[in-house]
DNA sequence: GTAACGCTTCGATCATGATCGAAATGTTCA
DNA sequence: TGAACATTTCGATCATGATCGAAGCGTTAC
């Protein structure tokens, strides 16, 4: 029986290494990083992590780019951040519920970018208050932006028509693997990402993916969004 | 930087063992083998099987009940069955797209289930039709039942209305990885397989989760569906 | 040109874990 | 109780691949 599993074991066996787990979790945000940094992420020398990253791009997971002296590396499409999404998910549900649950870094759990929306306390936050005000119906398998939550996200200034060519889903869940929920993922949750980002709501964290919200969005998503954070 | 990435990495090593990733893909179908049949899929000595198998349910992506002196094991969720979709859509795309593509068993490819729904050239095919004659939108990201599908689907006798506490979706897309294109999932994709078997259009084979598709099953599929197959 | 810097290649070492034979365990049935 | 069978445990062996020091390559800036 001929069957795809040689090639699932070796893409498994591509994630399976630490280092390079921390540089494709490091690369989840969507943008690139270079090789120097994804060595630091990695707690490696920079010529191991060198390696490492003419694995990940030799398998097409990671696109490099020369800019100088320097090599950025990024995801080689959303379809690998998809993946990465599914396998955290199920990495995240603990085998020994007796023990302790994985440590999860504060910063991380309380606020990060997931490729292209948020995650963490403040993407599901976000999403409850949309969900509440019935802006949306989220599934764990779908969802749908409601005709108030179009409304609504065109009173915050965002454009939810679609560029030209795109297939990419209005709404989608996206579940959390630190708040084990859906959240607003899709064009809408980029948008309001890309929002929140360009009003200054969040800052992204100079290192990590995890970002920062500022007191000016704190205010924002509990006045404009009335999200409980 | 607290994140994931271990639980990630210790996840991806517990599939990157071809015997391993075998077993895993030979469960996707969603039934419950024996260890036995289990060793034989990953072509290794029963002893061999059974190390891995304890490592997979220790991990709890597989669950194991016993029947007599037998061991039946299946994939814990179906949050499992969806993670190995998501990194078998990702293992089929060639990173080298001069080379041939991996050579995939042709029964495979022909037709098989998807943890609980029809997939390969059969699964493709059923859901072409079923968008061609109105009853199904169907994007990457998310698929809908229209009214005329509903319809199509109660006349065939297919009850749609979800169990109670249920919180499946109806309808979903999933990425084919030997089309490379989506199908039919979801509650609706998987009532459509359970008719096809109940009506003896596809039977399963002994071994490997393909199906056959019968005579019966070729007529009622073109003439019932539309579909080119 | 030359120095500085980022990154990669090479080579040797070392650790992890997959494998199977042999033997033990556990279940059913008579 | 004993025989047959499925599966697991133990123990020893062996192969793969992660690691980093040293050296080399390529780009930029002066």
């Amino acid at each position: 029986m001929q069957t795809i599993a040689p090639e699932l074991a070796e893409l498994a066996a591509l994630i399976a290494d630490p280092g390079r787990a921390s540089i494709l979790s490091r690369l989840m945000d969507g943008r690139a990083q270079t090789a120097s940094e994804l060595a630091r992420v990695a707690c490696v020398t920079p010529q191991t992590a060198s390696w490492h990253l003419s694995r990940l791009v030799e398998r097409a997971l990671l696109r490099v780019e020369r800019r100088g002296p320097r090599r950025f590396y990024r995801l080689a499409t959303p379809l690998v951040a998809q993946m990465l999404e599914g396998m955290m998910t199920v990495a995240a549900i603990d085998p020994h519920p007796a023990r302790p649950p994985p440590r999860i870094d504060p910063e991380m759990r309380r606020a990060r970018t997931c490729y292209d929306h948020l995650a963490g306390e403040l993407g599901v936050a976000v999403t409850d208050a949309m969900r509440e005000h019935g802006h949306l119906h989220l599934d764990p398998e779908a969802g749908e932006l409601t005709a108030s939550g179009r409304a609504f996200l065109r009173d915050l200034g965002i454009d939810l028509r679609a560029p030209a060519r795109s297939r990419r889903l209005l709404c989608r869940p996206c579940l959390d693997w630190s708040e084990r929920r859906p959240h607003l993922a899709g064009r809408a949750g980029a948008a309001v990402a890309d929002l929140a980002l360009q009003q200054d709501w969040i800052r992204r964290r100079p290192q990590g993916r995890s970002v920062e919200i500022t007191e000016t969005g704190l205010v924002a998503f509990r006045d404009l969004f009335d999200a409980r954070i």
